[in-house]
DNA sequence: TTTCATGTTCAGCA
DNA sequence: GTGCTGAACATGAA
């Protein structure tokens, strides 16, 4: 579920709900999303304490305690929050906050996501070493911190360090609707190309914001509803085609998103 | 039974 | 340091 736009939708379901509610319990059931913390350290840091306010950076969430510091949220690729009461237990819990009535679980079949702590969200962002949010990054800093790229498009706008929050799917979609074949060489592109492709994510990403990334509710023309093996492209009704890039599948469509001079697969 | 998956990290190599 | 590849992590779904 998660890049930028589902962990958006995260932090507003649980300050919806979850936050100035006394925790009266934590109840750890895979320690393995706590990586190197001690099941310990999480119960003294968040039993009898609650959570103040959210923030996102990216892909991470951050949950402020009254009792100090943030509790850190990274939901892998299959993690989410779910907040329940005695009806819908969800299926893969690993990390239970129970308020008076309700519960609030990290729900992650694969334990890919994890939770941990920091006495600051700036501290950890610098830790990570993650580079500007892209729904804050400004037109000049894309401008700039793309057009210094050396390899291929679509690895650098996954690249956490350079930008945070794109993922594989809106990385694709980006690409799609900005017509560039995904292995274009970022530094080929000119300022006003790299302004548009800007402009297009933050479109992408605020579409899928306000629909509560509900892939359902999104325009038919997006790419995303395409990703299958052999499937038709929604601009030309063409082909879609596949090849991997930074170590994901990615789908294209060779004709609406053409192969542009500079391009990294001509380089020797 | 085999393959793939909305992510991150690390080792190894150029 | 930059960039690429492959593997590991852990498990469900097709």
């Amino acid at each position: 579920m998660p890049e930028l736009p589902e962990v958006e939708t995260f932090k507003r379901y649980i300050e919806a709900r979850s936050l100035l509610r006394s925790i009266a319990e934590v109840e750890v059931r895979n320690p393995t999303v706590l990586g190197p913390m001690e099941p310990e350290e999480l119960r003294r840091r968040v039993g009898g304490a609650m959570f103040l306010s959210a923030r996102r950076h990216g892909k991470q969430l951050f949950l402020e305690l009254s009792s100090g510091g943030w509790l850190t949220w990274h939901f892998g690729m299959t993690g989410e929050p779910v907040l329940f009461s005695n009806g819908d237990v969800p299926r893969f819990p690993r990390v239970l906050f129970r308020f008076a009535d309700e519960t609030l679980a990290f729900d992650d079949p694969r334990m890919l996501g994890r939770i941990g702590w920091t006495p600051t969200v700036e501290e950890f962002v610098r830790r990570k070493r993650l580079g500007p949010d892209a729904l804050a990054i400004t037109s000049k800093e894309f401008v700039d911190r793309f057009g210094r790229a050396r390899g291929a498009l679509k690895p650098a706008l996954m690249d956490q360090h350079r930008m945070a929050g794109m993922g594989n799917i809106y990385s694709d979609e980006v690409l799609f609707q900005s017509r560039l074949d995904p292995r274009t060489g970022a530094d080929s592109l000119d300022r006003g190309e790299l302004e548009a492709v800007h402009r297009v994510m933050r479109r992408v990403l605020r579409m899928s914001i306000a629909r509560g990334t509900d892939f359902s509710r999104f325009p038919r023309t997006y790419l995303l509803h395409h990703r299958r093996k052999g499937a038709s492209c929604p601009g030309c009704g063409g082909t879609t085609e596949t090849v991997t890039l930074g170590g994901r599948t990615t789908y294209y469509c060779p004709a609406c998103q053409r192969p542009r001079a500079g391009g990294v697969e001509g380089r020797t």
